[in-house]
DNA sequence: ACTTGGTAGACTGTCTACCAAGTGCCATGC
DNA sequence: GCATGGCACTTGGTAGACAGTCTACCAAGT
């Protein structure tokens, strides 16, 4: 949905770089700035500020903002503005029982469809994640995960789980970023079983073995959070709201 | 995401009639055109012509169709314009597969928080469908069978599902109305031992069973398809564009 | 017959300016 | 301490302007 699908082509035909209309590059400026921190979660962002800090004019960045709003990023508020969106208590959970839902389904229809060539793919991901995460290279890790599951979602053919999966994904990783590296070393194991199961063609133990596995990633989160967080203390601890001053 | 949550409120206090934004009318207006018809598939929209149409300036009209165009209802073509979208002849398919994945899990995560008003809303909702199907109450039943199911992606408690889920079917009912009604006979036992499962708390009967209900659905329009267009002939063969006629 | 070049019109993408209405904040006054 | 009123700020929407681009069409050249 999201996507400005460029449709099939021939094989190996690009065409020209056209160039994307400034709402476009906007809406990936803010989705940046937003998942790098810079702009704060429940920061008020003023459509004048922004448009001065990327140096266009207001309309784009109304249209940008709209688009945010719709998936999730910020929180319109008529007559006053938007702000970065905060995450609420249970929303992440929300967002990987989502995940599970979608990515399970995608694996199912992987083993369906697989073909020699994705095979191969996801065995060589397999290999490289498993390298890494031997060698303590957790980067490289986390990005291989992040392909190997792209990748088994793709193989779906299913456009919309594609485009679900990766918005609910982006969120994930915004929302619980040190959640990825936490747990590699099951993660692996769990990885290989998976591929065994699109390789065997076996639809229902694909899906299930999925489902575990997001299953093993939420809980993992829980524990996390228990851990870091012993006491919900919901009081601000300093920083007097200074209130946001303009970051030339 | 793409609705503006009202948020949690002290049961029963209603904020006032706040006037929707613009925008929000014109979508509404527009994605109701598209689906009665009005505005067929293929057609060019041009801002100022729905502008003038609809009596408001372009900005709206832009927002409301930059919303239609990430949500897959129409095609933006940069430096032209946007056209009602045109479905692609495995897109239904993808939809139906979609939608199965997102309500088994919704009915999966409804047995597992279903509360006894859910349980007797169901029983109930189950009760009258049948009903109407039995008196011959087509338009009855498709509707109480689209709140049903409704219902239950919201006993789920996830707004991604709820959220995801909508959408889909939107677009499922826009691209193929006479799916609806076709399997009514054998539709209401399914949603009865749907509902018994959920009752007993059954999780993964639940899901499975709401999984054949949707395969199920999948294979009507596919049978659908073959009997009222046997042969796939991509020629125009006569009747210059019987399409639905606008109800104005 | 097919390509090339040119022209014209239509529409979008973006900018600017402007106004009305709503929202949050602060100082005033009790 | 708490309600009130006022003020500055921000969005939502309108209007108009202009450049760039897309489509279509026609004419001339090969």
């Amino acid at each position: 949905m999201t996507t400005t699908s460029t449709g099939a082509e021939p094989a190996g035909v690009r065409h020209v770089k056209r160039p994307q209309p400034l709402r476009e590059s906007v809406y990936e400026a803010l989705t940046e700035m937003i998942i790098d921190g810079t702009l704060e979660r429940g920061r008020h962002l003023v459509e004048v500020e922004l448009a001065g800090l990327l140096g266009v004019s207001r309309q784009p960045v109304r249209e940008a903002l709209q688009r945010l709003n719709n998936e999730g990023w910020v929180d319109l508020r008529p007559g006053f503005g938007a702000m970065v969106h905060v995450p609420a208590e249970d929303e992440v959970d929300q967002l990987l029982a989502a995940r599970a839902a979608l990515e399970s389904e995608s694996a199912r229809l992987a083993a369906r469809h697989a073909t020699k060539e994705d095979l191969a793919k996801l065995k060589e991901l397999c290999k490289v994640g498993t390298a890494f995460h031997e060698s303590g290279d957790t980067d490289g890790a986390v990005r291989t995960n992040g392909e190997l599951h792209a990748f088994i979602t793709r193989m779906s053919g299913n456009r919309f789980l594609i485009d679900f999966a990766a918005q609910v994904d982006r969120r994930v990783r915004w929302y619980y970023t040190p959640l990825a590296p936490v747990r590699g070393a099951a993660s692996w194991r769990e990885h290989s079983r998976l591929v065994k199961a699109i390789s065997d063609g076996d639809e229902d133990k694909a899906a299930q073995t999925m489902r575990e596995h997001t299953e093993h990633t939420r809980k993992a989160y829980h524990d996390l959070r228990a851990t870091e967080a012993p006491a919900e203390q919901p009081a601000e601890p300093e920083a007097p709201r200074r209130r946001r001053r303009s970051l030339t």
